[in-house]
DNA sequence: GCCGTTTTCGGCCCGACTGTTTTCAGTCG
């Protein structure tokens, strides 16, 4: 039972007191357990034993206890009677636009209704309609909730999601009329994972209107959800909702920051305000117990900018990228906020592929295109020859290949291409090759700058078996840095379980590095991991895994993870300078 | 179930929109 599992436990018992009717405040606690639980970097055991999981807010004498069972025993007898008492069904129907605990509840009360095929069956009967609180808009608004949830799952990658949202926000900034415009939300945030997009605008009042119908009629457009003064909610072609909300300027900067969120964040935003006295919303500060209305007069702590508004509650501005009540709001109190990295700190990077294996661009194309970013490198890493799906280079080309990587480098001015390989890692942990294996000029893993060692074959494998596979490469003196710890291909394809600490240490211990994924595909891991690796000592990099020139552009969002870790530019490989690059890595 | 510089009980963030109502509950963010 790990912090994943228990995670999950914690937040189904939230859900399911919810579909009992509890105490909201009670769903809440546990909900906020998951969450917490969810984001720990160190061992649970350790806090266990040790006695300090009760000493982490949130985490009561109560859900200790519980967790504490749930640990030692791989069962909680709380939940499992709990479970118990409600059908299975009922979660599936949570996920139905619009339809909440309460609603779900009277409807396995009232009409006996367990999950989503008879939720289906009995709105297409009309037998919704009897329901108290239920009318024909409902019943019509849950079949297309239903087909909703069969057409289009609900959350994209974050890359997805920014493109859709700079489509929007291209055509709502030329708008006369809008005053400031940005993305907010969980894109804003840069989560690896996007549930929908949130747009802001401010305007003058008389243009709010005009906005609403040019954001609502837009290309990208298939439906409209709801459409107010305020707020509109759409769903685009792509499948992601999209909210667009306008505001006031002079309550801009309260709305950005209250929609970029996390909720989290919010909610220990508004408790810090009401220590002062004030209650804060998404249009400003009010005076606690005053009646004031929005609008009714002028701004108590005018704030122009979010910095302003941190101020105020005499904090450092919180970089989006923070944002969810993960320490950071005590960090900015006390001054302790790292100075994050930025992207234009980046340097350069070292995963790239070309035309020699499975690339698209070639070698000089890849290196013109990290030039117009201003980078001073790019490490080409392309496939050894055990991944031959992917084109895995024979000694011979790799020969070639460094032969065109010198010439074209004598050609360049302040900017080198790096002699990488990504070799793969064999089942039994040896690599694919080794420096034994002679060349016509060599060893081979020697005339490389650099080594990248990963796992591209049996997915299948357990985590203790991955996890072995994994350090006994790392041990390899050749390898510089472990590529896509968890699989790259997980939602595509397939990946395979590690633990991230094992590997974490063994990267400590033999000086390693370890890739942040550009592209996670196991959601919720890199940026955890990148908050151990900095605690070990062990650098990361950025690795876009670009195999053409737009992939490069996905160095930015690698950076993104980089900083939910709260990295600092030293962490971070990428941002060293050629120059410190080449005697960090040896590189002559 | 958690928490506490108003501390062991009584709070726990707040507003918009929808659909149902005819003043409000539920959902969502």
């Amino acid at each position: 039972m790990d912090k994943k599992d228990i995670s999950q436990i914690l937040e189904e018992i939230g859900t399911l007191l919810e579909l009992k009717g509890e105490n909201p405040f009670k769903c809440r606690a546990y909900h906020n357990a998951s969450r917490i639980i969810g984001s720990l970097t160190h061992d649970i055991h350790e806090l266990i034993v040790s006695g300090e999981l009760q000493k982490i807010k949130g985490i009561g004498s109560g859900l200790a206890e519980k967790i504490t069972e749930l640990v030692n025993t791989g069962k909680l007898k709380y939940y499992d009677e709990l479970k118990k008492s409600l059908p299975g069904g009922l979660f599936s129907m949570l996920r139905v636009q619009g339809l909440g605990p309460k609603k779900v509840k009277l409807l396995y009360e009232k009409l006996d209704i367990k999950n989503l095929d008879q939720l289906k069956t009995a709105a297409e009967e009309h037998k919704l309609t009897k329901l108290d609180g239920f009318g024909e808009k409902t019943e019509e608004n849950i079949l297309k909730g239903i087909a909703l949830l069969e057409k289009h799952i609900d959350k994209h990658l974050y890359s997805t999601a920014k493109e859709a949202a700079d489509r929007i926000v291209e055509i709502l900034r030329k708008q006369k009329g809008i005053i400031r415009c940005e993305v907010a939300g969980s894109l804003r945030r840069r989560k690896e994972i996007i549930g929908d997009i949130d747009i802001l605008v401010s305007t003058k009042p008389s243009a709010a209107k005009q906005i609403m119908g040019l954001f609502t009629s837009h290309q990208d457009v298939e439906k409209i959800i709801s459409k107010g003064e305020t707020k509109s909610s759409v769903l685009l072609k792509s499948g992601i909702n999209s909210d667009l909300r306008v505001v006031n300027d002079d309550e801009f900067a309260f709305a950005l920051a209250y929609f970029t969120g996390s909720k989290e964040h919010n909610i220990e935003m508004r408790s810090r305000a009401k220590k002062f006295g004030w209650s804060l919303n998404e249009y400003g500060f009010s005076n606690l117990n005053s009646e004031q209305k929005r609008g009714q007069a002028k701004q108590l702590i005018p704030c122009k900018t979010e910095d302003d508004i941190y101020k105020a509650l005499k904090l450092m501005y919180i970089p989006p990228e923070l944002r969810e009540n993960d320490g950071e709001i005590e960090a900015a109190s006390s001054g302790k906020l790292p100075k994050l990295v930025d992207v234009k700190d980046i340097r350069g990077t070292f995963h790239c592929h070309s035309t020699y294996s499975d690339g698209s661009n070639t070698l000089r194309e890849l290196a013109e295109a990290a030039q117009t970013h201003g980078w001073e490198y790019l490490g080409i890493a392309d496939h050894s020859k055990a991944a031959a799906y992917a084109g895995g280079l024979s000694e011979e080309k790799v020969k070639l290949q460094l032969i065109e990587i010198d010439k074209l480098n004598n050609g360049f001015k302040n900017f080198r291409l790096l002699k990488g390989t990504e070799v793969d890692i064999l089942p039994d942990g040896e690599l694919d090759w080794n420096n034994v294996q002679r060349t016509p000029f060599g060893g081979i893993l020697e005339r490389f700058d650099y080594v990248i060692a990963a796992i591209h074959s049996k997915f299948k494998m357990t985590e203790a078996e991955a996890t072995k596979r994994t350090i006994k490469a790392l041990k390899n003196k050749y390898v510089t840095m472990l590529a896509h710890p968890t699989g790259r291909l997980l939602l595509e394809r397939d990946g395979y379980p590690i633990n991230m600490r094992e590997v974490i240490d063994a990267a400590s211990d033999y000086g390693k590095i370890i890739e942040i994924n550009a592209h996670p595909q196991r959601l919720d891991l890199d940026w955890r991991f990148c908050k151990y690796a900095k605690e070990k000592g062990v650098k990361v990099s950025i690795n876009p895994d670009a195999h053409n020139i737009d992939g490069l552009r996905d160095v930015e969002f690698g950076f993104g993870i980089a900083r939910k870790g709260w990295l600092e530019k030293s962490d971070i490989l990428n941002t060293l300078t050629l120059n410190s690059l080449q005697k960090y890595l040896n590189i002559k």
